[in-house]
DNA sequence: CGCTGGTGTAAGCAGCTGCTTACAACGCTA
DNA sequence: TAGCGTTGTAAGCAGCTGCTTACACCAGCG
């Protein structure tokens, strides 16, 4: 009789990779759900299931658990998808509630540049590459400026929705929230560069 | 020689409204620049000059200053700016991160709604009230969505400027940020609520 | 003068944080 | 079976947090 491997597979009683990637998963949970910050290494390790002694094992610190949550996630969808369906791919992403196997990667951004230290930086990496290629949908020369603009509503709304939860914003369908969007962000692609010559704000 | 009054005026050396209103100040402050967990009473009350206990003696608790910084900040302007001009000012005020004596409660808002349980009890009720007036600009019947909207563009240039620190957002001149996001912003004021082909305003 | 009450301070509380250490349990190999 | 490195755990560290307590000071008043 075999002593307790639980149920099927080669499960085995200590498997430190297993161990590993639990710890993995369950920090990028708690790192999308509260933040960084207030993800505490205690609550990770316990929903990991394991004592957190081996978090510092096996990641050496907790800084260092977030960087490989962060370069786990990646940026798949922002090389493969062209500009110009860009920004509203990212708006209906951000938009749809979180599925269980999602890339949560933007969701710790956003909880996490509370203080700017800690994630911001690899915030900066990501957002570098939104910005080359949103800027080029613009042909004026402030393009990089509108780029960082519709990047900024982007996070805005992200905020909104799932950190502040206000209403009827966190609540409304993705199709009228796209709607109202799009059509503003067509008049930021499109405007002048320069003041209509004598426009009165 | 006298004893040390200071300078001029009554300055009494020991007074409660004086050491209570340069503890909201230095509150305010922090709050702006750190957010609402990162910034310690101990630092609020050095910055203030006193020791913390008079922090917990004049206000109670961390929690209740806070509430007492953004109820006279963030509503003082809320009720003297009429409606049509409040995204603009509220914009205006995001952009210029650290005048002496600007209002600093938009940045408090961002920087603290990362961990949302503490701040957002205290917070949640200013949005509230911003998203009233805004609602108004625009007759649709999805006013309250479009506020929401416009607010979330507002935090999120905020938090692109001052915590991300994005260039050319961050460095970018007031006055050109304005002009393409009051120029969007007006297309989303306006836009006809339903489908562009259906209710052809 | 002594008394009283408002103002300010130093010290300390329990609880939490990230992180470390000493040690037990396991399972592979000889 | 005996040895031994790997995997896991309990306990504890220093440092920080919001908050409290005990007490010194100072001004006004009898």
């Amino acid at each position: 009789m075999a002593p307790a491997p639980s149920d099927s597979a080669g499960e085995r009683r200590r498997d430190a990779a297993a161990t590993r990637k639990r710890l993995l998963e369950a920090a990028r949970d708690l790192f999308a759900e509260r933040g960084y910050e207030a993800a505490t290494v205690r609550d990770i390790a316990a929903r990991a299931g394991v004592n957190q002694a081996l978090l510092f094992r096996y990641f050496g610190s907790k800084r260092k658990l977030l960087a490989e949550v962060v370069a786990q996630g990646g940026l798949e969808r922002l090389r493969t998808t062209p500009p110009e369906q860009l920004f509203e791919t990212a708006l209906r992403s951000m938009l749809s509630q979180s599925a269980p196997g999602a890339d949560r990667t933007l969701e710790v951004y956003l909880r996490s540049i509370g203080r700017g230290d800690e994630a911001a930086g690899a915030l900066l990496g990501l957002g570098q590459e939104y910005q080359s290629a949103l800027a080029s949908l613009s042909g004026a020369e402030d393009g990089a400026l509108r780029a960082d603009l519709a990047m900024a509503w982007l996070l805005g709304i992200g905020l909104m929705r799932t950190v502040v939860a206000r209403e009827p914003l966190a609540g409304a369908e993705p199709d009228a929230v796209c709607r109202l969007v799009l059509d503003a962000v067509d008049r930021l692609w499109t405007a002048p560069p320069r003041g209509p010559d004598g426009a009165g704000l």
